[in-house]
DNA sequence: AATTTATTATTGATATATCAATAATAAATT
DNA sequence: AATTTATTATTGATATATCAATAATAAATT
């Protein structure tokens, strides 16, 4: 193994995988025009974990800057999908909601999500998936 | 483990462990006023590994965009680090090449580079090296 | 209670990501 | 050799990433 060779490098594979990842995924979303975009949809499936949330919580949970998410937000609620709930003797933060439409297309949708996310480790023991999981983890923590 | 926890998604740590790292590497170029961002640096190493590369190979090997390249190229040319070189008998493709300067500008801060890669697995055997990147060789195969 | 400090969301500026369209031209085909 | 096809780099449009500055206001301190 060459010293110089960046593709030696665990942290580009890492990034490799999720680039190249989000490519499958948002390539299916496209082929069957799904209109959202992987980060989109991330952001909506977190709001329908939590019911309601803040934009601060949003970005710490999806590793996202807040001015970004101000950003992807508007463009959710243009869409109907979601909506800025004001919360009473608060005028700082918003609920963050996901509105019928948007429950419903999170549920309608789900099945092929999960069959991404099977594909991913298609292969894969249940030791290896753990493996796998707390070797990032750890990495994660050499990095924070 | 519940079903519907977006952090036990496999795919959802790749990515987090990949932005937590380029945060680290990112704040550490600021914290020394490095003039660069992270994905310059990559193009920067991936240009002097090859010597010289069209920018066609450069979007293939960064797995990004050829219409991104040209503008982060734009950027690093401004800034001297690399030029456009034409070839003979080629008018569709250029010869991407680090300037003297960038020679020196990677040679000067490649000691860092290799300290983060080194604390990104620190703690780790050989052996989990190697099991963690064919693992994640494993899904890029699954996704591709 | 008044003042200070910290937090939240937003906006502007600049860099990156991706698709689509385009121009130039190299490579392949007839 | 002339024509067709494929490739490369660029530009425009829109989404995302990040920092800095700001406004509003909640929380903490005096």
């Amino acid at each position: 193994m060459a010293g110089g060779n960046i593709e030696d490098v665990i942290l580009f594979q890492i990034d490799k995988t999720s680039k190249i990842s989000k490519k499958y995924s948002q390539k299916e979303f496209d082929r069957i025009n799904l209109g959202i975009t992987i980060e989109q949809w991330i952001l909506l499936k977190i709001i329908e974990e939590f019911e309601h949330i803040s934009q601060k919580e949003l970005a710490d949970k999806s590793l996202r800057d807040p001015a970004s998410i101000t950003r992807t937000l508007d463009i959710l609620e243009k869409k109907q999908l979601l909506l800025r709930e004001p919360i009473p003797n608060n005028r700082r933060q918003y609920n963050i909601k996901l509105t019928s439409k948007g429950i419903a297309f999170v549920k309608k949708h789900m099945k092929m999500i999960k069959e991404h996310r099977k594909k991913s480790i298609e292969g894969f023991s249940t030791e290896e998936v753990k493996l796998l999981r707390s070797l990032l983890l750890k990495i994660q923590q050499n990095m924070s």
